[in-house]
DNA sequence: TTGATATATCAATTTTTTCTGATATATTAC
DNA sequence: GTAATATATCAGAAAAAATTGATATATCAA
């Protein structure tokens, strides 16, 4: 099982590579196996430069690889990283403890559940 | 099992929600269950305004809901939204074609495996 | 060589997000 | 009633991210 603990810097940029509509739709495509940028770019249809960016934030978050063959590049999706976030998601919600542990610090205050 | 198809809106908002250090350590505490936002306060020590932003963009994006009583607030999990942010990742983890599909629109171009 | 293509990167700008401090609204205690 | 507390929200500032257009670097083709 996924350790209780999360890298809070990593999920930070995890998540933030996969919350963007372009670099989603550039995961999807690559679902189907390997593409050079130039596909990516027509079934984008985006300005090449803007799509290079997305590709080097997903690159950079580990989500993506990419392998150079004359003067085109193929990207792939890294399939760990996903299993990364799979995981991330599961520890978040799988409940760590049933009970309401109370933690109180201040003024005499309701503990959650402690409202009767 | 979940569509192959993706809202990608959907998947944006949900994972910017994510991605957000302060905002997954909110969630990791809602893992032990509802807590008043003093508490989330005290916990992470930072301005109360601040706190508050995001726990609205966690809730904006429905990975948490919120209740009054009295003059606090109690924030719990929504556990449906991890369930979807899972699923989302599962979709783009799972291979949809094992075969590299060919795009090919603009001059001849290598389609991925094409080069041998 | 010359020219075209594929891609990355850079600087400047625009847009979005986050933070801060202040204020407003309830609620409860005295 | 007044005072204190819990929280949300707002406006402005600061920071971060995204977009654009230009340029640089390879590579390949003629």
């Amino acid at each position: 099982m996924p350790t209780v603990s999360l890298d809070l810097a990593r999920c930070a940029r995890l998540f933030h590579a996969l919350s963007d509509e372009t670099r989603v739709a550039v995961l999807q495509l690559l679902g189907d196996g390997e593409r050079c940028v130039c596909d990516l770019q027509a079934a984008l249809d985006m300005a090449q430069s803007r799509l290079s960016f997305h590709l080097k934030v997903l690159k950079d978050a580990g989500l993506v690889r990419d392998r150079k063959d004359g003067r085109w590049s193929y990207y792939t999706l890294e399939p760990d990283a996903l299993t990364e976030a799979h995981d991330i998601v599961h520890t978040l919600a799988s409940p760590r403890a049933a009970g309401t542990a109370a933690v109180g610090t201040a003024t005499a205050r309701p503990s959650a559940l402690g409202r009767v």
